[in-house]
DNA sequence: CGACCATTTGATATGGATCAAGCGATGTGG
DNA sequence: CCACATCGCTTGATCCATATCAAATGGTCG
């Protein structure tokens, strides 16, 4: 079955739907491959909190997300939990190409993604170049991004909070209002700190008027000059 | 000119040579993209500390070792150096899948590289599927390196120079000497440590009979699976 | 041989982890 | 509908790994 695992319990099975998505957005008007899976690919929903695929399973499908959102994670041999990436209505996740999953896939809230076999999308790929391009755009978007974590990583915690503030910023939208759909542990396990440390830096941005805490999972942004100084 | 900077000197001007680059490595024969770079790629010559590219500059040619070292980096606002990577002879550098650098790139010794224009390459991937799944792989495997590099980052400094000393020998050759062609604070700005701390790190690893300190720049691994531990 | 770096080693400082406790919102069962 | 349990978040106190500051040593190349 569709990348289901038998870790799925009888009432956080994800539903599956084969009927094709539509309407194609405007986005995959514009994106040959966006716009392949959305053709090719089924939706299913999963349920809050249920695996996706798991660390080292065949990777034989690629996702993107409809609606809700994705993180993908790792846990290391101390017990440690290291998230992989945050995915996003309209992200593609789980394309890795290599055979085996790197990272595990949970959804954070409920989820509805589209799947479609990665061989399928290779297939495509050695017939149409378009497509080809776009997979090779995608994988150079996704090593932009890891680099841009690696670079973050060896910063202070306040620079990494303050990346992750305006990259979220950015992605949902690009408006000063951040709604996280993750919780401060996920974003510690993000960032490589704990989360009491995500949870003051937070708090010391806000008493600089950098930040303002509406509720502890809506952000406003204050004084975004400021966080970019920060995130230098 | 190729590549070729307003930093260099006149004593360390890069050489070029037009002629192509023969014969052909049997691991050219095996890789129609690496075979395709030696046979339309001119090789360059540089003299040790000097910049082969720089950050933000028009990513227009690709590069392969072919002897020496490369390595890549960026200089943060406060000065900090982060290094991207190494690169060893046989591996692929610059080739970023976007149109400007992310990361200037410098010879840590003499260094011999050939070069290629990137349109060239993206006109033959374009036309030859096995040239454009090559592309893919190297860029998967970018993507899962710097993954790797993302999870040692988030790990005590033991973790971090064991798991490096582990990385540099798999790359060079896969015994258990490991010549380092570059300086402590090369290996400090890599893992996000201060070379202080690589170096007693090293001593450490060293007492704990994990590794041997030949010479500062030829570490003797002595015990892998006590490294591997670590590395986890 | 001498000068310059890279490296090592030592002493101290500090940012973030860890340990601990309390608070607030959310949802559940009585 | 209320009381309570749970979970996420915040805040406080202390500890520790690594940074920082400082100095000595050693290897390498004119």
């Amino acid at each position: 079955m569709l990348a289901q695992t038998a870790t799925h319990t009888e009432s956080s099975r994800p539903a599956i739907s084969t009927h094709r998505v539509s309407p194609v957005s405007d986005l995959a008007k514009q994106n040959p491959l966006i716009e392949a899976m959305h053709m090719m690919g089924a939706t299913m929903s999963f349920p809050s909190e249920t695996e996706i695929f798991g660390d080292g399973e065949a990777a034989d499908y690629a996702y993107q997300v409809v609606s809700g959102g994705v993180r993908t994670y790792k846990i290391l041999s101390d017990g440690r939990r290291q998230i992989g990436g945050f995915y996003l209505p309209g992200d593609v996740f789980g394309l890795e190409f290599r055979d085996e999953h790197t990272f595990s896939a949970e959804a954070i809230t409920d989820t509805r993604v589209v799947v479609v076999k990665r061989s399928m999308l290779m297939t495509l790929a050695g017939r149409d170049p378009g497509i080809s391009r776009e997979l090779l755009t995608l994988s150079g978007s996704e090593l932009r991004h890891v680099q841009t974590r690696m670079l973050l990583l060896v910063k202070s915690a306040e620079e990494r909070v303050a990346g992750f503030l305006l990259e979220m910023a950015e992605r949902a939208s690009g408006g000063n209002v951040v709604e996280l759909p993750m919780t401060r542990r996920d974003i510690a396990d993000y960032l490589g700190l704990t989360f009491e440390t995500v949870s003051r830096t937070l708090r010391s941005l806000a008493n600089k008027a950098a930040i303002e805490i509406a509720t502890p999972r809506r952000i406003v942004l204050r004084n975004r000059s400021a966080l970019r100084l920060l995130n230098a």
